[in-house]
RNA sequence: GGUGCGGUAGUUCAGUCGGUUAGAAUAUCGGCCUGUCACGCCGAGGGUCGCGGGUUCGAGUCCCGUCCGCACCGCCA
């Protein structure tokens, strides 16, 4: 037996008791006549002393030690002289009286310490070492507990637990698929899911009318701090089920995982169109943890020979509270800020509401006071704000408006990390149209359903028709989304055809749901989370990167085990593979 | 594909206008130290300034190219 305890659990009440502990070095602090060692592992820090009464072999192995040595250490336990109020295993020490060294270590590249010096790329090439510290590990063991709390909710509902393939069909829409060459089928290729949308709907023909799973998809794009290759998802789906009952199911399992795991009882979740979001917050995914709203003020201002309002489609602005006294160096840095590419606005005007109650804005030539009063009410401005406003064309300026709108909350400090704000974002477009290939693309995906009283319009302005499709938002932040879907053929089969497929391509592509779906599909819908953003959002992080073991750098490289590599030549051989000679690589 | 920032000691960083022997902290090693817990004190070692080319009497510093990292835009049904 290498323990009697773990280096977390020894108290007061052990007082006396011969233990064992085992884990690594994390420092070591010799005094001369006393040397105190903190030996860790996962559940804790154990304080380990050697003193004069310790026998003087003893000593002589722990002087020998360095950091991130593995040890054992036998010994009694007993209570500190000086305690430490900032660890639970504080008030107690092992008085050391057999010391076993089962592992040296080289010294580590970094300290592993909760504030490590280390940086990103150097804590990723030795991640096995960065899980050592205390932050990593234990969003970690959160993430772990949140797996346990959705599997307990499900499963107290009723739903099934399902695995599905990893090696499937490649679909052309949406992300592009990581495919993998088959061996036994030369020239053909699996494709790794995106998601498994038609596998849960295939099990739902299947009569399993409530299905989840914890899994693993696949998006072969480019990466972001909150983007990885390879993600996990909640993926769920019900039968006989109206897009109310699963936003009331799904309302239930986010408020069950605050509860659960954060102790927070989530009172307001509120429901909002997409075109309201877009019209309010120039975003499908607002931040509703604040106000501050996007105002159209295009009927209002146009007329009085500011020719750069005059000949803009849209006018909008938003109103900070108490920015009035903002400094021309701050007015122009935020005005640069909205001219990077990024953003794209051209300029913006600012009206400042004065705390004497006088206006002063930066169109004063073209505007009287009356006119920015005007304006100034319909923000609801008071004296002490600072209305900005950009100019432009309509959906551009709102996403515009939207960022200016989040970067003006974070000057503010208006994005409590502790205060969370869930949100269903519905009635979202069923189709959107793409100028560079001149057709429309599914917004969610082709199986989403279309408003049943919105479907008189696929036929005469396919742009305008609504889908029971629906995100949940919380603090800005897409964490999940679904949809109702068509279960019946020839509505599929429309759809199909206005998304540009011909009857053969649809057959070849989703040949097996279409057929399925004609041996008594039943109405279904769905929704599936991303479980590293839930969890990055439940641990703080901004980045979903420590919520995952061994991720992926930016550039979708694993750094630690340097993929992905080169193959052999044997094994391109066995895959039939012929690889593009290096030169014609672009 | 694009934009921005960065690459200097094991690590995190500073390095001014192009000018003497490239610094600090931390880590490491040695010495001292009986209540530390970021122990303290004294000392030491440690550098291909990402790589290649150019300008210059002289380049960590300026220019060109390239590789790598991070953030963002495009992309992500």
């Amino acid at each position: 037996m290498y323990r009697t305890h773990t280096c977390g659990e020894l108290r007061l009440s052990h007082q006396s008791s011969e233990v064992t502990l085992a884990g690594w070095v994390q420092r070591v602090r010799n005094l001369g006549g006393m040397t105190f060692i903190d030996l860790r592992d996962r559940y804790g820090i154990t304080q380990l002393v050697f003193d004069e009464k310790t026998d003087s072999t003893v000593v002589e192995k722990a002087s020998k030690l360095g950091r991130e040595y593995v040890i054992q250490a036998t010994g009694k336990v007993r209570e500190r002289s000086s305690k430490n109020k900032n660890i639970p295993t504080g008030e107690i020490e092992l008085e050391v009286s057999a010391l076993n060294i089962l592992n040296v270590s080289d010294i580590p590249p970094f300290t592993i310490e909760d504030e490590s010096d280390g940086g990103d790329e150097i804590r990723m090439k030795y991640r096995y070492l960065d899980l050592r510290r205390a932050p990593v590990r234990d969003t970690l063991i959160l993430r772990a507990k949140m797996a346990h709390a959705v599997r307990s909710y499900l499963n107290q509902n009723n739903f099934i637990e399902t695995e599905t393939p990893v090696l499937i069909k490649s679909t052309p829409e949406g992300a592009r698929d990581f495919v993998v060459p088959s061996r036994m089928n030369p020239g053909e290729f699996y494709a790794l899911p995106q998601s498994p949308q038609q596998l849960k709907q295939l099990l739902m023909v299947a009569g399993f009318d409530r299905y989840y799973q914890i899994v693993k998809c696949f998006r072969d794009e480019d990466l972001r701090a909150d983007r990885q290759p390879e993600f996990t998802q909640i993926d769920c789906e019900m039968s006989f089920v109206e897009q109310e009952d699963v936003l009331n199911m799904f309302e239930g399992l986010t408020k069950y995982m605050f509860k659960e795991i954060k102790g927070i009882d989530i009172t307001e979740f509120p429901r909002m169109a997409y075109s309201e979001a877009m019209e309010s917050y120039g975003s499908d995914k607002p931040d509703i943890r604040f106000g501050m709203k996007i105002k159209d003020l295009t009927n209002l201002v146009k007329g009085n020979g500011f020719s750069v309002f005059d000949d803009a489609e849209y006018i909008g602005g938003i109103c900070a509270e108490g920015c009035s006294e903002y400094t021309r160096k701050q007015l122009d840095a935020l005005t640069e800020w909205v001219k990077r590419p990024q953003i794209g606005a051209k300029g913006m005007v600012n009206v400042k509401m004065n705390a004497d109650g006088t206006i002063k804005s930066s169109v004063d030539k073209f505007y009287s006071p009356e006119d920015l009063q005007k304006w100034a009410e319909l923000f609801g401005a008071k004296p002490g704000d600072l209305i900005l406003i950009l100019s432009g064309a309509k959906e551009k300026m709102q996403k515009a408006l939207g960022d200016l709108r989040l970067e003006m909350a974070n000057q503010l400090g208006l994005r409590d990390k502790s205060v969370f704000q869930p949100l269903w974002v519905v009635d979202f477009p069923l189709l959107e149209w793409d100028e560079e290939t001149a057709r429309f693309y599914a917004m969610h995906h082709p199986f989403t359903a279309p408003k049943p009283e919105d479907i008189p319009l696929l036929d005469t302005n396919p742009g305008a028709v609504r889908a029971n499709a629906y995100d949940l938002v919380i603090n800005g932040v897409e964490i999940g989304g679904g949809s109702v879907r068509i279960f019946d053929k020839s509505l599929q089969a429309k759809m199909f055809g206005l998304l540009g497929f011909s009857p053969e391509q649809a057959e070849y592509q989703f040949g097996f749901l279409m057929n399925a779906f004609k041996y008594g599909a039943p109405p279904h819908a769905g929704i599936a989370f991303g479980f590293d953003r839930l969890t990055s959002m439940f641990a703080g992080l901004d980045s979903i990167r420590d919520t995952i073991a061994f991720p992926k750098n930016n550039s979708g490289r694993d750094v630690m085990m340097d993929s992905p590599s080169t193959i052999s030549q044997e094994q391109l051989d066995e895959l039939s593979l012929v690889l593009k000679p290096k030169s014609l690589v672009k």
